[in-house]
DNA sequence: GATAATCCGGAACAATCGTTCCTTAATATT
DNA sequence: AATATTAAGGAACGATTGTTCCGGATTATC
């Protein structure tokens, strides 16, 4: 009986998660999303609701493609599995050639405590991020690759700290080569 | 003949400045302005004109009173002058109870790339910044209380990332014993 | 006290904001 | 072919956006 849907959602709300990424939420219009989105406005508003919740939708998106995988704990090596999520981590700063950022940390700035419901997703984010990172650095220990003169808690938060940071210096300066530095030292102060 | 201004206007740009550090420029609407600045709106177009020109008088405001400052290069001891800009970055973090976080890494996410003028007032704090670091680690290096092993420059990215990465932790996490770790681990890491 | 500069209150502007609604077109199933 | 569901097009809503303008109140200088 119903016609088939003549746009995938998945795609229109990728293409949503772009342009929040790159304007932020009160930035972009709804005139922006309708234009960008490539559907209607009646059938933007039946699909995902109103603006709010399509941003959050947006949001969740990106957390899952973008977001802490635990692909980094199937190596044999931690080390190399730590090694290899700051490598990609550069490497997505650097491929980012209209320099929208990291969406996570867009939202952060960008909505301090005004939102409960996108606020728990990003804490949410983090946590994930300081388990993933905290579970790589526990077994790098015990596999004796590193030092275990630290807690891996309080390594995990300082390595995150470092990689942030990089992400938002790369917002003003691109300097590639800048950034491999920056995360090389971080790997040191690791080990 | 000129009647006495009846508001400072050093204290009114005061109040825009923390309007827009709180909320941003695009939530911040002329209406929030005029309600918080205290002032009339008539006043206000007189005094800063349009909107923009008032955001980017606020943001010189905020880079001169928290941006880097030569103050640090004034102790005798350069590792004591990092250790306490260090110190004075976490204070400052930790006695923000509104969670405004720093306006310049606000701005940083809020303007990609769309406002030439925000950006180049935002590379200049960066370069600022870079200066006053690398300044105080090559002092540190000739005084032997560091190890000269590594290029000043690098390690100023190194500390500023870590710096800057733990104000994005803190928006999300208030816990000062997390900071101050991050801030040890931070020291520990251009030593 | 007259003059001139400033501040204030508030109305008004066109433009845009997010959202709703109604009508028409299209198509997969019965 | 009839039906039901969806998408599309577009007008319209009230509210808010940034900005301008005018009239009146205030006050330091002459």
């Amino acid at each position: 009986m119903p016609r088939t849907k003549a746009f995938r959602r998945e795609e229109a709300l990728d293409r949503a998660m772009t342009l929040f990424w790159k304007k932020g939420y009160h930035a972009t219009s709804m005139q922006d999303l309708v234009d960008g989105m490539g559907i209607n406005r009646s059938s933007m508003y039946d699909t995902f609701g109103d603006k709010h919740s399509l941003f959050l939708e947006a949001l969740a998106t990106y957390k899952k493609k973008f977001g802490p995988s635990d692909y980094y704990l199937k190596f044999h090596s931690a080390v190399e599995g730590i090694r290899t999520l700051v490598d990609d981590y550069i490497k997505e700063i650097i491929s980012d050639s209209d320099n929208k950022g990291c969406f996570i940390l867009n939202c952060t700035t960008e909505f301090s405590d005004e939102d409960k419901e996108v606020n728990k997703l990003l804490r949410g984010n983090l946590s994930d991020f300081q388990k993933l990172l905290t579970s790589l650095i526990a077994k790098g220990q015990q596999q004796s690759e590193l030092n275990d003169n630290k807690d891996p808690e309080e390594l995990s938060d300082f390595l995150i700290a470092g990689l942030q940071g990089m992400r938002m210096i790369a917002l003003l300066v691109s300097d590639s080569k800048r950034l491999k530095t920056i995360g090389s030292n971080l790997l040191q102060g690791i080990i």
